[in-house]
This record gives structure tokens, sequence and C-alpha cells, in this order.
DNA sequence: GACCTGACGGTAC
DNA sequence: GGTACCGCCAGGT
């Protein structure tokens, strides 16, 4: 069933502090490509998880997610790890970017 | 049980 | 270069 799920949370959960990562990134390292949209749907149901799901941005490096968070927490707490903005709701992507792939568990 | 919607991404026009 | 449409999988109604 939803085994994915648990390695969204997983993947999320290894995002170091101050980096940041995206839903195709992560959705490409589960195996599937263009199911960006199941990381996202997943970490609807993460909310209550305890991962840094405001770590994750879409590939633009926008906030997109943060209308699941109460008020500006998201990019609050963004700010709060030097997470370079471009944007109010946007950050520096191409900076802070990290790869799921390049994780050293 | 079927249909619609949903934290996105990539390609086509 | 910008906009539009289609594709992916799962969950909720």
């Amino acid at each position: 069933m939803s085994d994915y799920y648990d390695r969204v949370y997983d993947v999320v959960a290894q995002i170091p502090e101050g980096r940041v990562t995206t839903y195709g990134a992560i959705a490409r390292f589960l195996g599937i490509t263009s199911g960006a949209r199941m990381v996202g749907y997943a970490l609807n149901s993460a909310t209550e998880k305890p991962i840094p799901a405001h770590r994750v941005v879409n590939r633009n490096g926008e906030l997109t997610g943060r209308s699941h968070f109460p008020g500006d927490t998201m990019r609050e707490r963004l700010q709060q790890e030097d997470i370079g903005f471009v944007d109010d709701y946007q950050i520096d992507i191409e900076t802070h970017f990290w790869d799921p792939n390049d994780r050293k568990s």
C-alpha cells in the first residue's frame, strides 16, 4: 500500500538543516519520475508527521505547500535555517538544493 | 464501485 | 519565452 509514503517521509526526514529538495527529486528517487504529485500528496498526510516538510518545495523553489502550514510557519522556518529567499515565498533552490541520492546515510 | 481532486513536472504548441 | 495540456498514483466523496 502506501509504502512509498514511508519512503517519502524517510527521505524528507533526512534533509539536512539549511538544505531543501524538490518533489521531483524525491519522486525520481522513489522511481516515479512523473510522480511528483504523489510526493506532495504524501506530504499532505505528513503534516502530522515528525518531518521537515517545509524543506520540500517545487522545481521552481516556490513554497507551494505553505498553504498547508499555519500562517507563515514554512517561510519563517526556512529563513531560520539560513535559506536564501529570492522572493517572499520562493527560495534559492539552486543554492540550497539537496538531492536524496546525495545523502550519505 | 466510479468519478474527481490533489504540496508537481515535463513536453508541446 | 510563456501558456496550456497531459501524465502519475492514491485517497476521499
